[in-house]
DNA sequence: CATGAATGAGCGTTCATTCAT
DNA sequence: TATGAATGAACGCTCATTCAT
């Protein structure tokens, strides 16, 4: 019984330490394919063709469905976690900061609204899978990176400091995310990049200016 | 052979008007069901066995799944519309509106999570279940009806002009969504009654008064 | 959440406290398929087909297709148990129980191949069928069946007393079940009846006078 | 284009005559691997992380599965069947022979008894595989060598003359072989050597003596 | 010889839906 | 109305086998 074992599958890089390029295909095809028909809607063999690939290569780089879509939320989060990261630790009042977090999600937007889509519609509707998984600690870690920036805000003496930074981070994005998702499906006009460009000035100017009249 | 015309299947009402106690109890159970563990995650058997009901009950009420996901969906957003309507067309300003919708869905919240939980998670799930049938159009009612409290209040000089009531109204929708998540996965503390009373304030305080300091 | 829930499926008998003919049917299906083409060589849909009966039925009365080959088994081994007890309590010298469960045996053998087959080939060789679950218990009663025959005869003075009742017992359905394996796979002649009595003979008069001349 | 042929591959020799290391080492790890978890639960990547090699060197070796399987049983039948031949073409009244079989077949288990596990388990398993290929025909040729030692004791006036000599010797092995089957199992105790030696002495009685008292 | 990524047929299982009673 | 057995399409996952290097 010789215990020395060649290197597990489902591995993300390779012998080389880079990440084959197939699994990048997959991943992508992924993220176009939950984007279009959902997670539920959409089988394997779909992700599969969609990336030009065997079926069973998707099983030979994920365990399986679930994590294949856990990776998708995590690649998604992972860069708007740095993103954020990176305005933060930037110079401008909070408020700036604010805005150039939503100005950085629906520029991804206009570039890539499948990815948005994914990542709005999967993640915050699955129950399961904000309970359990690495994807609701990513998430967890999103809200409280933007709580911090409110946070900061207070200290400064710019943002109302009778807020809870937390709630309000939690309704930031709430807002955000709804108003992306009334693009999507077609509540709020989102026809060329200037009206997405206008539904950004508005959500940043309400939750940081108000609904109230001064 | 039988004199008596059967009735039409998947009536919500019977011969005399009313709805069937057994339409009811199937219907409930949905709410709780869907709650527990999502549209996809839940099978018809479970509906029925948590309705007391038998199997084949279920389909005898409604055409399909689908359709009895369309109809707790309906019921859940015709209360929340008709509270939103009779908030309308109430005294107050545009402000003590937008804080009385609010209340209700946390009000509903502490009564019946679960209710909330559906109709908030599962609704903007589906994107098929967005584009076509009775539920987005729904879902695209509540918003306007939003839309239209700001507008008036626009009108009235209290809220800001300058803001678009669809933009606005999905932003505090989506503002009140998020929150309702954070309780619901445990991001924002949901502990107790005051606990949930707190976080409404804050998030009408949010969405009105906004982040910036006056 | 009412929590009285309608009968289990998977159940061996319905209302009424008999047994569905349909599962019987699956089950006898099973029998001859497994026989045929081996458990591992077998699918459902051999099974379903073979049975005239829909794929999901067999669903519907057994968990998965373990559980339906550990039912075959406990119905032939309760069978073959049955038998040994009525022949255990009967009359006769311990020989002549033997020769009687033998008997049963190459009967059972002649009118039902395929059941046998089942029983033997499947049963002893599956090192997990026979670690766990049900199955090994029922071979283990079987065993101790047989070894009580040998020490009741040993006790009456009829048999040889040296002999450890269990270890006989294993050897004497082992010779049992070889010899049949060798007329299953056609080392051992079992052409006609006839020849299957012979082999039953000669078997029967080895392990009870055994090899060595006297 | 290369000039060197390159050797016929499933090859059990190399150039120099003398089996390859890894080919060895892949046989032994099957041994292992088909006795831990059967030939049906295991896979080809067991076998090869196991024998500490590549996945591809399995199929390097031997053409498939199957073959991998047939090539256990031979070496396995092989050192049995050359073990038999050397016995009976030696000295000794033929129970002394039956008895030095059953003490090889017994010392093997002591030593591997993995390898007896395969041996005894997983050949008769499959009907197929008893149907066709060498695995029969080499069990055919071990059932026939104890048929010869039992013929020639019959011939020498030392064992009983009106037993077949072929349902004898599928007797005298399904003795052999379900009493190991049940130390296997842990019917029949085989906690130590000399447990394991009582049985083989009790099994050789019973066959030999028989159970009969004299 | 040696490696392990790539392929895809095959099968177990689920579960929405239908139907006979 | 009410019941639950019966149906079968759909799909996730496995794993033997091949192939390029």
């Amino acid at each position: 019984m010789s215990r020395t074992r060649t290197p597990p599958p489902h591995a993300a890089r390779n012998a080389e330490g880079n990440e084959p390029e197939k699994r990048r295909a997959i991943l992508h095809a992924a993220v176009r394919v939950f984007a279009e028909k959902g997670y539920h809607g959409c089988r394997i063999a779909d992700v599969a063709r969609a990336a030009n690939v065997a079926y069973g290569l998707v099983y030979h780089y994920f365990r399986n469905k679930e994590e294949l879509l856990e990776s998708v939320f995590a690649e998604q989060w992972t860069i708007l976690i740095n993103a954020i990261r990176a305005i933060d630790e930037g110079p401008g009042t909070a408020a700036d900061k604010v805005a150039a977090i939503f100005g950085f999600v629906f520029d991804v937007y206009k570039a890539a609204p499948a990815a948005v889509r994914v990542l709005i519609l999967e993640v915050t509707r699955t129950p399961q899978g904000l309970r359990a998984g690495s994807t609701r600690e990513t998430f967890d870690r999103a809200v409280h990176l933007v709580a911090d920036v409110v946070r900061q805000g207070q200290q400064a003496g710019e943002l109302r400091a009778e807020l809870d930074p937390v709630i309000a981070a939690a309704g930031l994005l709430g807002a955000l995310e709804l108003a992306m998702t009334g693009m999507v499906i077609g509540i709020v006009p989102a026809g060329d990049e200037a009206a997405v460009d206008r539904v950004k000035g508005e959500v940043v100017e309400l939750v940081c200016g108000g609904l109230r009249r001064r």
